[in-house]
DNA sequence: TTGTAAGCGTTATCAC
DNA sequence: GTGATAACGCTTACAA
């Protein structure tokens, strides 16, 4: 490995010199400035990043912290990221939890160890109360996830709103016995919350009232969705619409209710969320609602940047908006 | 941030002594021992990676080179990889190369810094020649692409075998028509020369000579599926079968094949690759190869740990068989 | 068994 | 404008 002083004794200057020029340090004479560029070029020299790091100088990494990176959302999620930062000259740490709290907690070590300079979590395993100690090493983005009380910028979309249209459209289509179906749990918190409270919402303003057995919680994948369709079919009072907290639920429940004979959208309308790519090849093509993915995946990066680079606000709340996309499922 | 020397403080030993704590040293008496181990605990404390690295000791960081996390293929590798390492120790850098060869090689120039203590490369942009240069500062481990003269570790699946029974598949239905679409170029090396020579071989064992016309290049997406539809409705001798080098071209192709009013697999067959999740939901079911995704990540990462542990060899071709998932749209 | 001191590659401070 | 020198936090001879 070629060091500062392998240039510099090739240079004939000193090692501080050498620094100089690596930084850009305006007072240097053209010729030796000129001399250490060339020795550099020559030697092939890269600064070492662990010694920048030790010495306190520099940034260059972010985490971002998601459930599973081959949920397409996800994935798109970490694409836009990587690249708002590889743009500003930051690398990408992918820290995949598995919804496993351990996990998740040793990720936000990297933060203490300054092995990333700051953090995107778009989920959140552990209780905001063991994870704010560590804003105190490094800032913490939320995107996607949302914490009421937390102190920390948020990136998000108004979920209360993209369930309150789909369900709101189920019900225009003259639906009134609407399953939700959901990934989180029907809980009272965070995006889980907002979600339910529009489907709540919905319900009550056609004043029909929501019938537990059609709560779903905890689908996730594809084989959840065939699954839950199978639950769905051995109903004596079947829903006629089923509202889905992802494309991939969506496609699973279509598959298993093709199977079984029923027709779509006629027999069963299904809704979507994400508008991943896989909702155009669905057949029929898959109603759904469109989260404006690389829009927060870019927001969270640049918010993230901003504030490394202290020129952003330390907290703020930045909510895009969500978009019923109408296919043929409805 | 705490450091060592706190902690050695707090417990009224050298730092040494810490120093042998945290790496599990033998000899040390076992009160000072729970001396150190509880201030550390007191302190919080954790060593910092930096330091470590710059003194040499530390190897915790691998890097993933893929072209585009969106891809399933490579998200679901990139999934396999991080597990494997996470189990180890190990943090997974994703580098995104966008198939930009600058962009890849200012990836591994991390290798160089000591940034990434290995890299594992599941695309390559640049010439192997100017990659090879890298191998001096780190282990490079190639996964699904491969280079004939690369003194280097490779998995791979038998792409040549793949797209063989894949082609051989469609004339058993009776077709003689088939056009190839692929996602590389029809060129002369590595994994698309393989595919190529597999789509001849099986050809000319029917006697059916090829059709320049039926061969197009370059097709990765959904999008590039249905515009490829479009280019094959217009032909005036179409082919009666295609096979596509990803299910999401097939899927995009599928897609505008019905919109036009065609059925499959009666007007037109179609063969996809790899079996991803969207091969399944397809209507009609995506016929496909599959390549044993999850296990070519989870080989690549054990051969690179292997390697950055000493205990395995430092070159050798792992090759996985692929398989003929046999659906509905053939 | 424990401690002292040197050094990993960089940058900041202070002289000149 | 340039160069010694001391840190950054850690590991490891070498001594004790």
């Amino acid at each position: 490995m070629t060091t500062i002083i392998d240039v510099a004794r090739l240079a004939g200057v000193s090692k501080t010199t050498v620094s100089r020029v690596i930084n850009n340090y305006p007072h240097i004479s053209p010729d030796k400035k000129e001399q250490v560029l060339k020795a550099m070029e020559q030697l092939g020299f890269t600064p070492n990043p662990s010694a920048r790091r030790l010495r306190g100088q520099l940034a260059t990494t972010i985490a971002v912290v998601v459930p599973k990176i081959v949920n397409p959302f996800f994935s798109y999620l970490v694409d836009a990221i990587e690249q708002v930062g590889y743009w500003k000259g930051y690398q990408t740490l992918i820290c995949q939890t598995n919804e496993d709290k351990e996990k998740e907690l040793s990720y936000l070590n990297l933060l203490k160890t300054k092995q990333a300079d700051g953090i995107i979590m778009a989920s959140i395993e552990n209780d905001w109360e063991d994870i704010k100690p560590y804003t105190e090493y490094g800032p913490i983005v939320l995107c996607n996830e949302y914490i009421n009380r937390a102190d920390v910028p948020m990136i998000r979309v108004d979920q209360y709103q993209g369930t309150y249209i789909g369900v709101k459209h189920l019900i225009d289509r003259g639906h009134r016995k609407i399953a939700y179906c959901t990934g989180g749990l029907f809980t009272d918190f965070g995006k889980d919350r907002d979600r339910n409270m529009g489907y709540q919402k919905a319900l009550a303003e056609a004043g029909i009232q929501v019938n537990p057995n059609w709560i779903l919680v905890d689908k996730h994948t594809i084989e959840d969705g065939k699954q839950t369709m199978q639950q769905l079919l051995e109903m004596k009072d079947r829903p006629t619409a089923v509202f889905t907290g992802s494309d991939e639920i969506a496609g699973g429940l279509m598959l298993a209710a093709k199977k079984a004979g029923l027709s779509i959208p006629r027999d069963l309308a299904v809704i979507g969320f994400d508008d991943q790519p896989i909702a155009e090849v669905l057949d029929p093509g898959l109603t759904t609602i469109r989260q404006p993915i690389e829009q927060m995946g870019k927001k969270a990066g640049e918010v993230l940047l901003d504030i490394l680079n202290q020129t952003g606000p330390g907290a703020a709340v930045y909510e895009l908006p969500v978009e019923l996309i109408i296919r043929q499922s409805t």
